[in-house]
DNA sequence: GGGGAATCGTTAGCGGTGCGAACGACTTGT
DNA sequence: ACAAGTCGTTCGCACCGCTAACGATTCCCC
């Protein structure tokens, strides 16, 4: 029986949003970059060149948080680091093209677990949650 | 528009729950108790007294890691440890009164950001929700 | 132009959360 | 009775986020 009220809503939400985080996380331990490693250059890639206070915003990050990602990301050869063209202070990040390459390389296998789980529901509740992919999202955009 | 196959699914659906992890977890930095914490506390009130291992199998999480939350919540007062009657090396974990009652006081708080957000939505994005909060926790537990 | 405020990225240090390896206490099976 | 297995714990590690503070640079306004 779905939840009936907003708060019993938000309570289960919460539980198997958080649960299915660590899973996730757990799930692919194997790989060299780590989700939020991935996340941070999918943006690059999707987004364009932008510069890390940019990029931290994006991912809903601080600044020196995302000092930390991008670093991890430049010392792998994935994103490159150039400064801006007029303002000194700034710095332009992007993805490299091992950076494009791995990201789709990466996308084939990171989601199996995901996706084999996915298969194994029936299509209605594929359905339910291709929509509340997206309602997710803007909740976590919000 | 919804992504069309599994995969783009599993990626999109990917990123929202980490980001949605992320954001819930920095969005209640003020409260006594962590998720984890809350998290395991709720698990022993719904399921009653567990083991540590029985405790950590449900929440999807090792048992050292289980060992550390359950000696917070027990110095914290909101758990207590009994020994198992027949096998001395097994250990049994409840909630306490002072649990059962932050439990319920902090469900009416807890939940404030996203259900605030939940409110914000329309009804057929909560409807969508509502449906899919049972689907993910069957994915978190798979 | 010059000087203070604002912005940018970084460094340093902290806390939370998870893991695996190794260990002692206890139980089980032969 | 003794070897093997189970349980909970301790230890050390890694990841990920945060705040505070700092130097470099730019902007604004006189």
């Amino acid at each position: 029986m779905p939840p009936a009220t907003d708060t019993a809503l938000a309570s289960t939400l919460r539980l198997a949003v958080m649960r299915l985080a660590r899973r996730m996380r757990s799930e692919r331990a194997d790989t060299a970059l780590t989700l939020t490693q991935i996340a941070a250059l999918a943006m690059l890639e999707r987004h364009g060149p932008l510069t890390p206070r940019e990029l931290a915003a994006a991912e809903r990050v601080t600044p020196p948080s995302m000092t930390r990602i991008a670093a991890s990301l430049e010392a792998a050869g994935l994103a490159t680091r150039t400064d801006h063209p007029s303002d000194g202070r700034q710095v332009l990040l992007a993805v490299s093209d091992e950076g494009v390459a791995l990201l789709r390389e990466d996308r084939r296998r990171r989601d199996a677990w995901l996706a084999q789980r996915l298969r194994e529901l029936d299509q209605a509740d594929r359905d339910v949650l291709r929509q509340a992919a997206q309602v997710l999202d803007r909740l976590a955009a919000a």
